[in-house]
DNA sequence: GTCGTCATGTAACGTGTTACATGATTTC
DNA sequence: GAAATCATGTAACACGTTACATGACGAC
């Protein structure tokens, strides 16, 4: 399996909607994407760096008012085509690594009461990403727009394993508590 | 967030239940935690040496007949307090990373049949994984230890991940088709 | 004057993979 | 004689994070 590059994808997607700057890249990862991807600075310039090198993305300078100037990016001729060759590919499905079933699985070296610590931690957490991702799919449910609709797709997917996310908790609760 | 080291407790805790070489490690690794973990030989014998040197594991060399000899690592008590040590700290969640929902949240950048391919393909290997998951969980009801029941916790939730997934696909690919 | 936001980056490090390298023994 | 399984390891690389570094500007 060669490498798979995605995180260059999700920048290629990004800025297939128009030109950003890696701040602005940054923002919309943390505020459409994080529920199934995210981006830290220190990864995304020299991405974007590379990228630029490789001629898939140019940039020009952007001097503003009133704020510090910036580098605007936008995809090249090639970034469309890398764009579509990605599309063309299957996608590659990462192995799962999960600490908290580690926990688990290992849980008779352990308390029951720490496991079920851990549990319940795990449960407060996703029935709290449950209520967000609910809260953006009625906002997007409102808003019917084409480009939503795959947006929507996503969030529910979420919906759907944050759910059974909670249900597993509650279940094995019951099971440890006897 | 201070580094995580989360295969050296996968080890650790394999190695609670008795002494193993590397190759068995491996073994055990892809028939009862693959759902939720994975380890490559590329990785695990440097991570087994590091853990010798810092005197939390220990080995010894055991010929065999029939067979080339090998290496059997065991806990030393460094390394059981090592393993109560992570049981103390809360686990950590590692921020999710979705090519396919990538792909998915790009989706009007393709045509729809590339994405219902995609999603079909994602499908089919849900549902196998499932069925895999389902027929362990029987086997592991049947045999019912005190032991199996954590293993049976972490089957349970990928059984509940699973249903959620194919039930997902269906439904996109019914929202797609529209 | 200090806090928040806008804005871009580098250096050091950790974690893990793939490909390579080696070799014994058993079964077909 | 070939393939599968048992068994251990190294080297090169990819991907990503954290911590650090810098600085402009606006609002309070």
């Amino acid at each position: 399996m060669p490498p798979a590059n995605r995180t260059e994808f999700a920048i290629l997607g990004l800025l297939a909607a128009g030109p950003k700057s890696g701040y602005d890249i940054k923002k919309e990862v943390e505020e459409k994407l994080s529920h199934f991807w995210s981006a830290s600075y220190g990864h995304l310039y020299p991405v974007l760096e590379s990228l630029r090198r490789r001629n898939l993305v140019e940039r020009r300078r952007e001097e503003q008012e009133g704020r510090p100037a910036r580098y605007v990016y936008s995809l090249t001729e090639d970034g469309w085509r890398e764009l579509r060759d990605w599309f063309a590919r299957p996608a590659e499905y990462a192995k799962p690594r999960n600490e908290l079933l580690l926990r688990v699985f290992f849980g008779e070296l352990t308390e029951p009461a720490t496991l079920v610590r851990e549990i319940e931690r795990f449960r407060s957490r996703s029935a709290a990403n449950l209520e967000l991702l609910r809260h953006v799919m009625r906002e997007l449910e409102a808003s019917r727009g084409e480009r939503e609709r795959y947006w929507l797709l996503t969030v529910d997917y979420g919906v759907r394993v944050m759910e059974a996310l909670v249900a597993w908790c509650d279940d094995a609760l019951r099971v440890l508590d006897a």
